[in-house]
RNA sequence: GGUCCGUUCGUCUAGGGGUUAGGACACCAGAUUUUCAUUCUGGUAACACGGGUUCGAUUCCCGUACGGACUACCA
């Protein structure tokens, strides 16, 4: 069997769309469940539409997944250059082994032929009004040129294009991996560009040359390609590299959560969860866009995510680290529908990859957002916030979000659970226990607990009547976790400072 | 418009000529938890439609509908 070699292709022009972090996942699972490799090549043949910076984030985003790359841009390898810019010189033999052929040839039309071509076909009724095996004989190409005049054209630098001559009728047939035979006629298709008039080869000739000379053995790509496929198969013939052509698998699509169509940032502010892996600011327009990364996603919760929509192993697990993945994988079981994207699933997978982390690990999260919100905090007690905290949180930040009461005192007291759980049995429970606790030498949760029920047995009140208010006095929420851990935590001098506030402060909200 | 691709619970999906159509997320209910969350148990919920083929079709075939992609000297 040949090599698995396989290429994530991305083009500069922006942040990482997630569906392309998934279609680079998909390829590094294919490389190394195959003992293959992975090569990640930059696409930039469109000067118009680099972005500055979009090709680093590319690299670190990958990196950032863990997605690692055996060859290609940032790394190296036997093939560079990786980015298509600097390969320039290379297509253009290509292209013109496909003219002295007689597959291809010179096109000189402007702009305004273009479009006044177009136009004609369109008023005439054409099915599609494109540069075709007909149209192509009304224009100025080296078809309907002489050689002399061509020659002459070419001489005087005239701007000019080659596109490929496809054959008026043929049935191009082409093995989807995923899709099965696909078949399109010939004629269906457009005499493509391959080489643009500023000397860059267009999409369809880089990416086939590229692929050959770079010996890959697998396209996994968006189906939006699937449409160009077949211009790719007969590029593959005409170049007479048929023996070497790639199979080709062409990826479902990310929907949008609601509705239909294509997933798209637009969506992703909307409903205001990320569709780049990292952070993002557009150099142009200065807009800045959340990543998963800074919105607490953790890389393998990510990936086991991205995994799924699309491509499932056939059984019902369904937590997967990238080596189970590896395992798991296979490129028939990839489904062939789009997939709507449901960041709850999402979030569920974060959820479940957080409570599979240390508590050391949790504690150093915790920690971070501590010293950012400039909070002292040592390890032991970080510890111990986030042993309580652990099952109730979804992201590392909620360590945070949700436990700001381990380090302030409430100054605003939930109303619903005041109205219901604020009386007169509550307040006489929580002047008698905030005596008692003073009176405690550095008392643990245990010992908290055995006060409070001492002071409810002896004043003849259920705890559990009480134990609410007591919570809103501490946190100025209705829940939480272990209260008596929060006490322990906090000491008992804030316990009955914040008693005492609380007292006051709700007077009058209960006279 | 044309070409191509697709269609199983709300979502991700398993399955596949005869099944009580399975799982997960979400949702709802009960239990546990002195609260909330967790956890556990249970529940609601799907084969787009119409024709064939067949003893039998959700599964195979053909249409229709719906959705998507593509239709640039963008990738």
């Amino acid at each position: 069997m040949r090599e698995v070699r396989v290429r994530f292709a991305p083009s500069p022009t922006g942040a990482l769309h997630i569906g392309g972090v998934r279609t680079a996942l998909y390829n590094y699972l294919l490389a190394r469940k195959h003992g293959g490799k992975m090569l990640l090549r930059i696409e930039d043949t469109d000067q118009n539409r680099y972005v500055p910076g979009a090709e680093e984030y590319i690299v670190q985003a990958l990196k950032w997944v863990g997605i690692e790359i055996d060859e290609g841009q940032g790394v190296g390898g036997p093939h560079a250059p990786y980015r298509q810019s600097e390969r320039k010189p290379m297509y253009k033999q290509y292209a013109e082994k496909l003219v002295a052929d007689g597959h291809a040839y010179y096109a000189f039309d402007t702009e305004e032929e273009l479009e006044a071509m177009r136009e004609r076909l369109k008023n005439a009724g054409a099915a599609l009004p494109q540069y075709n095996s007909i149209s192509r004989m009304q224009m100025r190409n080296s078809l309907t040129l002489t050689e002399g005049e061509v020659k002459a054209l070419l001489n005087d630098g005239v701007p000019h294009v080659i596109r490929l001559k496809v054959p008026r009728k043929e049935e191009i047939r082409l093995n989807d991996l995923i899709r099965g035979w696909v078949m399109v006629h010939s004629s269906q298709i457009d005499d493509k560009v391959l080489m643009k008039s500023d000397g860059m080869p267009t999409y369809h000739l880089a990416n086939v040359v590229d692929d050959y000379l770079m010996k890959i053995s697998h396209v996994i790509r968006g189906e939006e390609w699937l449409p160009s496929a077949p211009l790719h198969v007969l590029l593959y013939k005409f170049l007479g590299w048929e023996e070497d052509m790639p199979q080709f698998a062409h990826l479902p699509l990310l929907l949008k959560p609601t509705g239909d169509g294509k997933l798209s940032k637009r969506d992703a502010d909307q409903m205001g969860f990320p569709i780049f892996p990292l952070d993002w600011v557009d150099p142009n327009t200065g807009e800045k866009a959340m990543g998963f990364r800074e919105a607490g996603y953790l890389p393998d919760a990510l990936v086991n995510f991205l995994a799924f929509l699309g491509w499932n192993p056939g059984t019902t697990q369904e937590l997967f680290t990238m080596q189970e993945l590896i395992d798991a994988f296979s490129v028939e079981r990839i489904g062939k529908a789009g997939t709507k994207f449901d960041i709850h699933k999402a979030q569920w997978f974060n959820q479940q990859y957080l409570r599979g982390r240390s508590n050391d690990d949790l504690a150093a999260y915790l920690m971070a957002s501590l010293t950012q919100e400039g909070i002292k905090c040592d390890r032991e007690k970080a510890l111990k916030i986030v042993g309580v905290m652990k099952e109730r949180v979804v992201f590392p930040k909620d360590f945070w979000e949700q436990g700001k009461f381990f380090f302030y005192a409430p100054t605003t007291f939930d109303e619903s659970v005041a109205s219901k759980k604020w009386n007169e049995d509550a307040v006489k429970v929580l002047v008698k226990f905030r005596e008692s606790v003073l009176t405690l030498e550095s008392p643990d949760a245990n010992m908290f607990k055995a006060t409070l029920e001492r002071v409810t047995q002896e004043l003849g009140i259920g705890t559990g009547k009480i134990l609410q208010a007591v919570r809103l006095s501490i946190t100025g929420m209705g829940g939480g976790p272990d209260l008596m851990v929060i006490m322990e935590v906090i000491g008992k001098e804030e316990v009955a400072a914040r008693i005492a506030y609380a007292i006051e402060h709700l007077k009058l909200k209960v006279a």
